[in-house]
DNA sequence: ACGGCTCTGTTCGCTTGCGCACATACAATC
DNA sequence: GATTGTATGTGCGCAAGCGAACAGAGCCGT
């Protein structure tokens, strides 16, 4: 199932490892691939791999009532699945569903927790990252509050975007619903608007993005709060 | 200012630490007293210090949009603000208010991040804070976006409650509704609510839960969660 | 005792989004 | 090419919360 060439690592996060740390690391890497829909963890559930994406994308969801989620966070090339492990917490809060098909870097829990003791740039890239995390999950907690589903819809889709490298997406209204923690019309209401204004098209489960800059025009300034997040996250590296 | 009698440290994460270890950090914090309104960092600030509340309280706010704020996190004795700065970011992403009046054992970021770095056991215990504050960020997005304003009143004063110790709070609703994301209308008609059926009292400024039993059953599961969260806490130092 | 200030109570019209129900498309399969 | 399943479009009545405005009520200083 291996690829490897390691010259084409795509995850930022390994990607900004000293060669030599990779090259370590890099033995306890599985690649693997993420199927839409498939579920990484529950909540409660104990983490038993950490996973790295390539161009998969995973969504974080509260899970709230039994019945209404809501994303709270996004994970793509830019991070790491499985956070709490390197707080020293086995379970995970949240629910983490791949929201974006694609292949992922995969370490188990006990082989991450040795790797990441022994790592100090590792832990230094990881514990970046849970500070960018945290702060896209109290954006997004704002933005929930705040703004139309219109403007969040914008935001996510362009967000999507910019971790799959792609405007093609594929999901359903109905799943959208659950990430912005709305009802499925909501959604068809929202996307029917904006394609009316040509910014996106869509049908059956594809959605392109037509015309970006306009879109951002809609989106909230969450939006930009996002590329400001990761593009420091970059320049750091 | 000191005040220092190491039999009562009443700070959670500092009591976890080993008798050594405390002593020698302890050298380096300095008691202050926090004031209502008190604001320790807003968005983008570099962190100065950070805190270990003993019996203060302090709001983390997202701000949007430049007028609208929703709190998505508090922090009191169980825990410490100034987080980014154990994961190796300098500037805060959010506002941290104070909420509670009372006193906090500080100390410099310069001081936390060598001591940090020598110090495992306080890492750990960061570390797990850091992993409980998330969690009880991504609770509360979702309890923002799906539960109604008198459930998360309700939730937000038995939170506050637990965190300073007594029934009586003092806020206006006016305040209550930057934590909640509201109006003061909205925050009036909940707690009048609330009051109508003797579940608390209030009066300019000033509210005291009468029945904290009640009071929880109306309270979203929510607040079930941040109980159970910081519990596990609890157990696991 | 008075005036001013802050906090709380109440109203009005409006928008967003909800829950429910059903109508229309498109796709795949046999 | 008829059938079935899934995805999208639309309509209805309803509730929560919004923005704005104003009225009363408690507290303070002079």
């Amino acid at each position: 199932m291996k690829i490897g060439n390691q010259s084409a690592i795509q995850n930022r996060l390994l990607r900004a490892l000293p060669r030599a740390e990779y090259l370590r690391i890099e033995t306890k890497l599985q690649q693997v691939k993420l199927a839409f829909n498939d579920v990484l963890y529950e909540p409660g559930d104990a983490i038993k791999h950490v996973y790295f994406p390539d161009d998969s994308l995973v969504s974080l969801l509260t899970l709230v009532d039994d019945r209404s989620a809501l994303e709270v966070g996004m994970v793509g090339r830019e991070g790491m699945v499985g956070i709490p492990l390197a707080l020293g917490i086995d379970a995970s809060p949240v629910r983490a569903l791949v929201q974006g098909e694609g292949t992922a870097m995969r370490m188990t829990a006990a082989h991450f927790r040795k790797e990441f003791r022994h790592s100090l740039h590792l832990q230094n890239q990881v514990h970046l990252y849970t500070g960018a995390l945290m702060s896209q999950v109290a954006q997004s907690a704002a933005c929930n509050r705040f703004h139309l589903v219109e403007a969040r819809l914008a935001r996510w889709l362009l967000m999507t975007r910019d971790r799959v490298g792609s405007n093609d997406l594929h999901m359903t209204h109905e799943f959208l619903g659950h990430m912005l923690g709305v009802r499925r019309v909501g959604v068809t209401k929202a996307a029917h608007a904006l394609k009316k204004r040509g910014l996106i098209e869509y049908s059956r489960g594809n959605i392109v993005i037509l015309n970006g800059r306009a879109l951002e025009a809609v989106s909230c300034s969450c939006y930009q709060m996002d590329k400001n997040r990761y593009g420091q996250r970059e320049r750091k590296k």
